[in-house]
DNA sequence: CCTGTTATTGATAATGATTGTCAAAACCAT
DNA sequence: ATGGTTTTGACAATCATTATCAATAACAGG
């Protein structure tokens, strides 16, 4: 049977405390920075379960880590990222969605699922970062 | 300056002669099972220098490791792959430029990059499948 | 062809994220 | 409170990848 624990409620609260997405690692320490003795294997287990359970999204940094965020749509649904700070936006693409299957099954594919995320810098990075460039 | 090797060669033809994409590992014992005595320090540096001229592509495979693919279209484009047999489909997807473009806009996104790939079962694959599953 | 310079190689150590291990502790039903 | 079972957590193990660095080989010039 499945039991609740401190630990699995803190890593949770965590992860909805927290704007984009962040890292096992990251999540630990931010944790442990809050004075919170939890176990790194610990938060690995706890956002697995979240990730299985469909209450986290999961996804891969571009340098192989494993990146987790708290997610209250339950429908599909892609991500728009700042590659600068981080900040997330979830977005609706039905646009996507049947190009995706469109494409799909021109080429004979069934059973179409995709990966899409747009990675940019938000207007905030942007006027920092032209600023300096500029 | 750059110097050609054999090694460099042949890192290049392995990949030439894979159908979908493969990881550093697997094409490192693909080219010691053929004989080439190759060490894994010089694939993982080969196929970087190739990802970075463009000659090949890569991408993270869920499971985090990074996997490569002889790339013979210059321009940007996308993959449809198997995910039965891992047959890889190049294919354009204007349409999905835009999108992406579009969106990251409409948040004040700039310099807007995106990962679009598209998973699903081949042809061949679905027959088979579904002959059991039926 | 021979020689020197220097990029490249490759065996191995190092790194860094993640998972496995397993005894001790915590949780939940009784 | 008690017992049975899950969960925890410290640490070892694993796995992909990168750094190290002496030895090697590619290329230019003679």
């Amino acid at each position: 049977m499945k039991r609740n624990t401190w630990q699995r409620e803190a890593v949770r609260e965590a992860l909805d405390e927290t704007e984009g997405f962040i890292s096992a690692q990251a999540l630990h320490s931010s944790l442990h920075a809050s004075g919170s003795p939890i176990g790194l294997a610990t938060v690995y287990r706890a956002l697995g379960d979240l990730a299985a359970t469909g209450e986290a999204d999961s996804l891969q940094s571009p340098e192989g880590e494993a990146l987790y965020r708290a997610c209250t749509t339950t429908g599909h649904h892609h991500h728009l990222i700042c590659r600068n700070c981080g900040l997330t936006v979830e977005i609706a693409a039905d646009e996507v969605e049947v190009w995706a299957k469109r494409v799909a099954a021109d080429h004979g594919f069934t059973g179409a699922a995709h990966v899409v995320d747009v990675f940019g810098l938000c207007a905030n990075c942007t006027r920092l970062l032209t600023a300096n460039a500029g």
